[in-house]
DNA sequence: TGCGGCGCTTGATCTGCGTCAAGGCGGCCG
DNA sequence: CGGCCGCCTTGACGCAGATCAAGCGCCGCA
């Protein structure tokens, strides 16, 4: 592993100057375990992949590495959008991609080993988590199983992202928000109680809607005499054309 | 588990009286290696992964493997849909999943090891291509490098379907065919050509639009001097407005 | 040679959802 | 206490894209 050598200015160990750079408190752990990439780990796995783990904050239009340098570190968005962008030979910026938060970047070219192809810098500002992927490696070289289970969950991601994709392209509005009413009813203690555990305008964006629309599906299903609604908590008064609707969406929408 | 007990008939091993088993034509292997799993892996190691691959035809209805037994085998689809499925105490079957043409499936299941926590079925005529995990497992074992260079590959699978999200909920239908139509630009040898490799139905399906829209959009595209439309081929007549409309689609669309 | 089917195009119409705008309601702070 | 602000709701309107329907060219087949 050559370049190994080349990355002799920029260590993780230093702090860069304009982004501060801590080891991991527990709320941005948690948001660790909970990728899918790491939520397969045991205890001991989890604390060899994240040895040399750290947060860092940078301010917008901060550089987390630039195209060329050895793919030594990947990394997690917690806040934020990080912008992968090359510079054509007229000088254009082009941008390849926005990271968000909860997801990883350079985890691909870490994987296969080489050099980044693209500049990552911080759109606003964001927090991130720094790996070195050598940590990665060395677990996966001590745990034989660990690549087979990170491999299993990567399988699983792809499958929940296909899926997803087919739902954003077939089902109406409508459909979408039923569709999330019955995933949370599912882990709900009680059959009758649906608990939004967010804000009515994150839980739009996350079935893909505005504000409005979402208040007026649910004011249907209301009127339709199948839940009522009380701010975040939902009664629920006809499970069973809830679940109709999800199947002959012409009957209400 | 006590489910496994009722598998006795039914072993992969052995072909189902109404499937045909063969092993694959050349045709097929073009398929199994434009799959992302199998796409980063040399000739060596590919013979040693298709060491057992067979290509199974099904009959509507026709099992392709039981809940309960154990997870031996993945599968590629070719063409056909297979349903994967569940039973629940009440007698009910609950779909899962669709798998369509293109798609793995139970790989995630091989990789962490265990059984199939599915039922599979073939919806209709079905082309499938099965492949012995154990196989890859030697593949894996023999081949240091290979296990990272597969993660490498799922991990920009996963990058590839998160923007792809992104564009579905976000552009409208002209911005995500120009997207398309530039896609297929940036690997054709000729800079002014565009071959459709399928008739513009499964385009429309392919940018989730339906065939009139894809259409009329093709049609504003020619009105607008920007390409010329002859049945599968496309002549790019001004391939900058073409990237300017993916920008701005107010000026066009 | 004629006919039926299929893929594509085009026009007319319908509709779901976004946008804009105007309140209502509760919480926080001066 | 009063005023402001954020979140939610409701109405009016516009538009992109779906749907419905008709017509065209092409091909396989009788």
């Amino acid at each position: 592993m050559l370049w190994l050598r080349e990355m002799t200015g920029a260590h993780p160990d230093r702090p860069a100057p304009a982004a501060a750079h801590r080891p991991l408190d527990d709320l941005t752990r948690m948001q660790v375990v909970q990728n899918y990439l790491f939520s397969q780990l045991t205890a001991d796995e989890l604390s060899t992949v994240l040895a040399r783990a750290a947060a860092r904050q940078l301010a917008p239009g901060d550089t987390v590495f630039r195209q060329g340098e050895a793919a030594a570190h990947f990394f997690l968005v917690t806040s934020g959008q990080v912008r992968l962008y090359r510079i054509s030979p007229l000088g254009e910026e082009k941008i390849i991609e926005l990271i968000g938060p909860g997801a990883l970047f350079a985890e691909a070219v870490s994987f296969m080993g080489g050099y980044y192809p693209v500049h990552a810098a911080a759109v606003d500002q964001v927090r991130l988590v720094s790996f070195a992927f050598e940590d990665l490696d060395r677990a996966l070289h001590e745990s034989p199983g660990l690549a087979f289970r990170m491999m299993g969950s990567m399988a699983m991601r792809i499958h929940g992202l296909v899926n997803e994709i087919d739902h954003l392209a077939s089902g109406s509005a409508g459909q979408r928000l039923v569709y999330y009413l019955l995933d949370l009813l599912r882990e709900a203690p009680d059959p009758q109680r649906i608990h939004l555990r967010a804000p009515k305008n994150v839980i739009a964006s996350r079935i893909g809607v505005k504000p409005e629309t979402l208040s007026r599906l649910l004011a249907r299903l209301k009127d339709a005499g199948i839940l009522e609604v009380h701010d975040e908590w939902l009664q629920v008064r006809d499970g069973a054309r809830l679940k109709a609707v999800l199947e002959n969406p012409s009957t209400l929408f």
